[in-house]
RNA sequence: GCGAAUGUGGUGGAACGGCAGACACAACGGACUUAAAAUCCGUCGGGGCGACCCGUGGGGGUUCAAAUCCCCCCAUUCGCACCA
């Protein structure tokens, strides 16, 4: 007889020890096996330790790689750490202690948290970005990118706190002061380091058609490199040689543009400043521009602001009239050209502007009503007080117009992306070293590979150097060094790589993670890749997944791998939230710790629940009375035991199960591949219940359930496979397979509606034909009084609805 | 401001355009127990004694049939780089 109440801690604890031992989750690297390679995104080892929502995404793939091994697949599920960092680093400030010391206590801790969850990882490949013979690897990769040209430098501003004296990440910077001071922020040019993602553009948008993305990532991530076509043009700066280049989506208004705006960094600026009269003005204005965050300038200005630029005009090439140039922070020195013709008729944050300022509104596309708003539809409308081009329908104008600009030498066509390039310098010490030197004679120049990795210098002082630069500046010996080229006198970089770096091509180390001679040997690059099933956050929607896939392509580019696409699936799951539906943080006081619910109830349930709370790709409330709801079903799953049926006196499936028991098997098979765990559940909770009622159970019928049963909660279910007497472990049994024919009652029920609303129930054969089943549904006596006395105009039959219409 | 998503019982959620509320949680009633826990059985959207009626954020529409499709509106959440 087996114990009312299982002992998760015992069971638990003795099948890891099995898994661990026999090493039964490590992949081989064997190319005659059928491959499946099941990721997540590698968690970022911080000091507060695994929350729940980690085990979201990792259940759901150990899921899918537990039920591909009993597919018959060799399946890599590996893990790591994806451990240089911001937090790390500032922690390692605070406490004065190496952030190598804090990285390394984090990884145990999430390493053992991880172990007690139970997932089928394949530890002997586990990485950590932060070891040197892992970085070596990603510093390889960024010398790999600098010798095809794809790493430039250039200044680039960086938030930066005057008062602390270093430089913040985006997030750091609160309502536009300092995260730990309040000062406020202001920004600072730094020439930093950048990567040509943009070279790769339009590569990520087609190749988005290949592959299996969930239509909200692929959407995000076409928003997010924002392909638009349009024009690039040269407008005149009356009385000089210069010109302002723009690019517009809309060169059919172009007779509408009544005046010009210059970023607040525009060059233009200063290389006219000695005609521009009122340069006090400007300047001031472009002084307090620099204060504000990217942030601040897009969202918080409600009101535009600007200054015009006095002294100078720009001339309309179309109409030949001179218009006004303003300067104004709406337009951003980093997307086009850094200016704009502004056509306030027909775009609304011109129009706006030009409401403000009073500025003339000149509408040159027929429609919509321009005292009251801008006129925007590119679909309908005709050309008007637009000289040549006078009549024509938008499209065709926009045609007409770019060939005009072409023939006059004054534009061209462009296709223009919203991408920008990747900057790719941080000022602080808990990254990869970039692995250049500076040299008078010969410039920048890579190290040679031989020396890789080039190792993090140990110093005392994390902290950033007073100027803003990286705190390696200070570990004199270790920045200067000789010219690779010339063995001359040369200076290291000392600005490491951002957080991004180590985790861009980490899915492809992980096939050959042992490899010293190569970042990854091209056999085994073959055998792996690419990812099957890749599942993550939507945070890391846009950036990190653009980033792997331009890092992928590069190494396509160069030989490395052989796939154009690093994901074939990419999915995501949803947030786990507080109890009270916020989102879980410290400070909110709603953090609730995997460890005390695992002691409580065990990993089993606890994964159960995981799964079993809602649907997969939705936030969640986390509730701790729910996930006892799921102990309580493996409670009820383990006293099966007690209702076996002795197996010589009778096993295999048996009728008053038949439908049930396949019926099952079909929902959980394919709701496990849609990621529909939630449900999947809810039918083997449904078959427990059947069971129940039946009041006994044969070896076969047990069985089929905890093989389906084994991906969520493996460790219950290889004790009861163990108890039962099977000398196969369940991680070594076949999936099992549903019987169609045995999904098919011999009767079934179909609902009877008249004029659509449910009047009564009919049983009838299940082949029963059309007019047969008309036939009785007419005859029932719960329809009867509806249906008297009416015409029939209608009966539909469909599936299991019969609607009589009157 | 832009973009994306969501809105169903007390709660989490089910529902190829086809019987709304599967499966759970909580609550309540009962059995068992000296008692409690556990377990088992039952009730559980609202109204009506009842036949029935009303119900998927609100308002229209398409359809034999709408939570689901279309239009308008409201609310909430998330993301953001005012993208020219």
């Amino acid at each position: 007889m087996a114990n009312k109440v299982y002992d998760h801690k015992a069971i638990e604890k003795k099948w890891q020890d099995i898994w661990e031992s026999s090493r039964c989750f490590e992949a081989k690297n064997d190319a005659t096996l059928p491959k499946y390679y099941a990721l997540i995104e590698f968690p970022y080892p911080s000091g507060d330790g695994l929350h729940v929502g980690h085990p979201r995404s990792n259940t759901a793939l150990d899921i899918i790689s537990r039920k591909r091994r009993m597919e018959g697949y060799n399946v890599l599920f590996p893990i790591g750490y994806d451990a240089f960092g911001l937090p790390t680093e500032n922690f390692a400030i605070k406490t004065k202690t190496h952030p190598a010391i804090i990285t390394k206590r984090n990884i145990d801790r999430f390493r053992s948290q991880l172990k007690r969850l139970g997932f089928s990882f394949d530890w002997s490949r586990e990485i950590s970005t932060a070891d040197p013979s892992y970085y070596k690897w990603t510093q390889w990769i960024f010398l790999k990118l600098f010798e095809h040209g794809l790493a430039y430098k250039k200044e680039m501003p960086i938030n930066f706190c005057p008062s602390c004296k270093i430089g913040l990440a985006n997030e750091e910077v609160v309502d536009g002061n300092c995260e730990r001071c309040h000062n406020p922020v202001i920004r600072k040019t730094l020439n930093q380091w950048m990567l040509r993602i943009t070279d790769y553009a339009q590569r990520l948008i087609d190749d988005l058609d290949t592959v299996d993305f969930i239509e909200k990532v692929r959407t995000q991530q076409i928003n997010w490199i924002g392909r638009s076509e349009g024009a690039e043009l040269n407008f005149k700066v009356d009385g000089t040689d210069e010109v302002i280049r723009v690019f517009t989506t809309r060169p059919d208004t172009l007779f509408g543009a009544t005046y010009m705006v210059l970023a607040p960094e525009h060059p233009l600026i200063a290389k006219l400043a000695d005609k521009i009269t009122n340069m006090p003005e400007v300047q001031e204005y472009q002084r307090s521009a620099a204060k504000k965050s990217d942030l601040e300038r897009s969202a918080l200005s409600k009101e535009k602001t600007g200054v015009e630029i006095k002294g100078i005009k720009a001339i309309n090439p179309a109409t030949k009239q001179p218009i006004p140039i303003w300067i104004s922070d709406y337009v951003l020195i980093t997307y086009g050209t850094g200016a704009i013709m502004a056509v306030p008729a027909h775009d609304s944050r011109d129009y706006e502007f030009a409401k403000h300022f009073s500025l003339p509104i000149v509408q040159v596309v027929a429609g919509g009503n321009i005292d009251e708003e801008a006129y925007t539809d590119t679909e309908k409308g005709t050309m008007i007080n637009s000289g040549f081009i006078n009549g024509l329908e938008v499209k065709e104008a926009q045609a007409r117009m770019i060939e005009w600009l072409v023939s006059e030498g004054i534009g061209e066509r462009k296709v223009n992306f919203k991408l920008r390039d990747w900057v790719f310098s941080r000022q602080r010490y808990w990254g990869e070293p970039i692995p250049l030197v500076y040299c008078e004679k010969c410039g920048w120049q890579p190290i040679p590979e031989s020396e890789l990795p080039l190792e993090l210098p140990e110093i005392d002082d994390f902290y950033p150097a007073d100027d803003g630069t990286s705190p390696l500046s200070r570990a004199t010996e270790w920045v200067n060094t000789t010219c690779p080229k010339c063995g001359g006198k040369a200076k290291r970089e000392t600005d490491t790589m951002p957080n991004w770096a180590g985790s861009s091509a980490y899915f492809i180390r992980y096939c050959d993670p042992h490899n010293d001679k190569e970042f990854v040997s091209k056999e085994v690059a073959d055998y792996w890749l690419p990812v099957d099933w890749y599942n993550g956050g939507m945070e890391h929607t846009t950036l990190h997944l653009l980033y792997s896939r331009f890092w992928h392509k590069f190494l396509y580019d160069i030989g490395i791998v052989s796939t154009p696409e690093p994901y074939k699936k990419r999915t995501s799951h949803g947030l786990v939230l507080g109890e009270n539906g916020e989102k879980m943080s410290k400070s909110r006081g709603n953090v609730v710790n995997p460890d005390t619910i695992v002691d409580e109830i065990g990993a089993d349930a606890f994964r159960l629940y995981e799964m079993f709370m809602g649907a997969f790709d939705q936030p969640i409330p986390w509730s701790t009375t729910g996930a006892k709801g799921c102990k309580r079903f493996l409670d009820r799953v383990w006293r099966l035991q007690d209702m076996l049926i002795d197996k010589h006196a009778e096993n295999g499936i048996r009728d008053c199960l038949k439908v049930s028991i396949h019926s099952t098997i079909k929902k959980v098979s394919e709701d496990y591949e849609r990621m529909k765990f939630n449900t999947a559940i809810a039918a083997m909770m449904s078959l427990v219940n059947d069971i129940y009622s039946v009041g006994s159970v044969t070896y076969d019928e047990l069985k089929t359930l905890i093989i389906l049963l084994y991906p969520v909660a493996p460790h219950i279910c290889e004790e009861i496979n163990e108890n039962m007497g099977y000398t196969e472990p369940l991680h070594h049994t076949k999936w099992v397979e549903y019987d169609e024919s045995a999904l098919v009652e011999n009767t079934v029920e179909m609902a009877v509606q008249v004029n659509g609303k449910v009047r009564g129930k009919i049983n009838v054969a299940s082949d029963a034909k059309q007019d047969e089943i008309e036939k009785i549904a007419l005859a029932s006596d719960e329809v009867k009084p509806f249906i008297e006395g009416k015409t029939i105009r209608k009966i539909i039959v469909v599936r299991n609805i019969v609607n009589i219409v009157v």
